[in-house]
DNA sequence: GCATTCATTAATGCATACGCAAATAAATGC
DNA sequence: GCATTTATTTGCGTATGCATTAATGAATGC
C-alpha cells in the first residue's frame, strides 16, 4: 500500500489552511480585523494555534497583528502590484534561462506542456477560471523546472499576495491570446536550450502583464484590494 | 523629547533577537537540535515566547521546527548557497537598475557613497571585518535605493541565512580590491542615471562573489556550514 | 463646549497544565 | 543472542487562566 493512513493534521496546520481559504474567498475581506479569539470560536479551537497560524501567515505577507486591534488581513495596493510583479519578473525569468540551460527532456517537460495545452482548451471554450489555473500552473511548473526551491518559495508566496487581485481583474481583462502565444513561445526556447531567449521573452510576458493589471486597477479605481 | 521611555520589548521580540544573535555568532551551531524547554530555560522565559519566535525564525529559513527532535538550526550547504546567490544577483542588479532610474540627487546618494569611502578605508587599514560590514551595509542601501520594500526583506532574509558561510570565508579569501572597483563603477552608473549599466556591472560582480565563495567553500570541503 | 484625567473594559502576552503520541528502554519469547 | 512486544519516559500540541496594558467612555475642571 502507498497510501498512509492520512495522519491528522494538527490544529495549527488546518488553521493556517483554513485561513488561507477564508482570505483568498473574500470571507475575511482585506483591510478586515479580526480578533483572536473570534477566529478561535470560528475555527473551533483554542487561541493558541490561531495565534501560531497567524505568525505564520504573518512572515508569508497575508496578514498582520497589531496588538489590541486585532489580526489584519493585509489589503494590496497598486504600488504593491508593482513591487511584486517586478519580484516576479526578475525569478521567473532566471528560471526561464535555467530551466532552458539544463537541457530537459520532453518527459521533464510534460507538466509544462500540459499546462500550456489546457490554457489553449479553457479560451477555447472561454472558460476563464480553468484558464487562470492552468496559468498559475505553467508559473509554477516553470519555477520548478529551474530548481531553485527559494525562487519557487518566494514566488508562491508573491503569488499568493497577488491572488484576490487577479481574481477580481480576471474578467475586465480582454482574452489572453497574445499570453498564450508568449507561454508556447518560452516553451520552445526552453525545449531547444536557449536560455537567453527563454528569460527575454518571460520577462516582456511578465511586464505586459503587469502594465495589464495595473493599467486596469488604476482605470477602476481598486487601491486597495 | 524625541526619546520615548523604552517601550519594554516583548518576550517573543526578545527571544527573536536573542536565537538570532546566538545562530549568528555560532553558539547556536548549523545543524543542532535544541528542545523547546531548553531554549526557554536559557533565555529564562516560558516555552510560549520561543515556540512563537521560533515559528517566525522558521518562516526566514534560519531553522527548522520538528516535533521531537527540537528546534534544528538550518545548516548552509553549497547548493543553498547558489541558490541563495542566484536570488540576490537577480533582484540587487533589479534594485540597481531602478535606483539608477529614479534620478537620485547626492543627497539621497549620499549613504552608499559613506559605504563606499568605509570599505576603502578598512582596506587600507587591512580590518576585513570593517570591510564586511561596510559591504553588508552598501548592498543594503542599494536595495533601500531602489525603493521595493518585497526586495528589501527578500534580501535582508537572504543574507541572513548565508551570514555564518560569509563570516567563514572572510578570511579565507584574497584582498577584496576588485570588488571596491566594482563598487564605485555601479555607483557611478547609478549616479549618471545608467540603469542598464548599473544593473549589468553589479550582476557580473554578484556573480563573481558567488564563484570565489562557491569555490573556496569546494576547495575547503566545506559542504555544511 | 472642549480638553484632560480617571475608571472601566477587554485583548493580548505569557505562564502553566496536561493528555497524547513518539521515542526509548525493558522485558519477553524464541 | 536477537527480534519483537510491552512499559516508560519525554517533548509537543493545545487549552486555560491571569496580569498587563491599550483603548474606550465617563467624569471632571476650565
Amino acid at each position: 500500500m502507498k497510501h498512509q493512513t492520512a495522519k491528522p493534521l494538527s490544529n495549527t496546520q488546518r488553521a493556517i489552511h483554513e485561513l488561507r481559504e477564508l482570505i483568498f474567498s473574500g470571507d475575511l475581506p482585506a483591510g478586515s480585523d479580526h480578533l483572536e479569539s473570534e477566529l478561535a470560536t470560528r475555527l473551533n479551537m483554542s487561541r493558541t494555534p490561531i495565534r501560531e497560524a497567524a505568525l505564520t501567515l504573518e512572515g508569508q505577507g497575508l496578514l498582520e497583528l497589531r496588538p489590541r486591534k486585532g489580526v489584519r488581513i493585509l489589503p494590496v495596493s497598486v504600488e504593491d502590484m508593482v513591487e511584486i510583479y517586478d519580484v516576479l519578473t526578475e525569478l521567473e525569468s532566471l528560471s526561464a534561462r535555467r530551466a532552458a540551460e539544463r537541457n530537459l527532456n520532453s518527459i521533464a517537460l510534460t507538466p509544462l506542456a500540459k499546462s500550456i495545452e489546457d490554457m489553449e482548451n479553457a479560451l477555447v471554450s472561454g472558460a476563464l477560471e480553468d484558464w487562470a489555473n492552468a496559468d498559475d500552473l505553467f508559473h509554477q511548473e516553470l519555477v520548478n523546472l529551474a530548481g531553485n526551491s527559494r525562487i519557487k518559495s518566494i514566488v508562491s508566496m508573491m503569488n499568493d499576495q497577488v491572488r484576490r487581485a487577479r481574481s477580481i481583474t480576471l474578467f475586465m481583462r480582454p482574452l489572453p491570446l497574445k499570453s498564450n502565444e508568449d507561454h508556447r513561445q518560452v516553451f520552445e526556447a526552453i525545449k531547444s536550450g536557449d536560455g537567453e531567449r527563454a528569460s527575454l521573452i518571460h520577462k516582456r510576458h511578465r511586464q505586459n502583464a503587469k502594465k495589464l493589471i495595473v493599467g486596469l486597477l488604476e482605470k477602476h479605481r481598486l487601491n486597495k484590494i
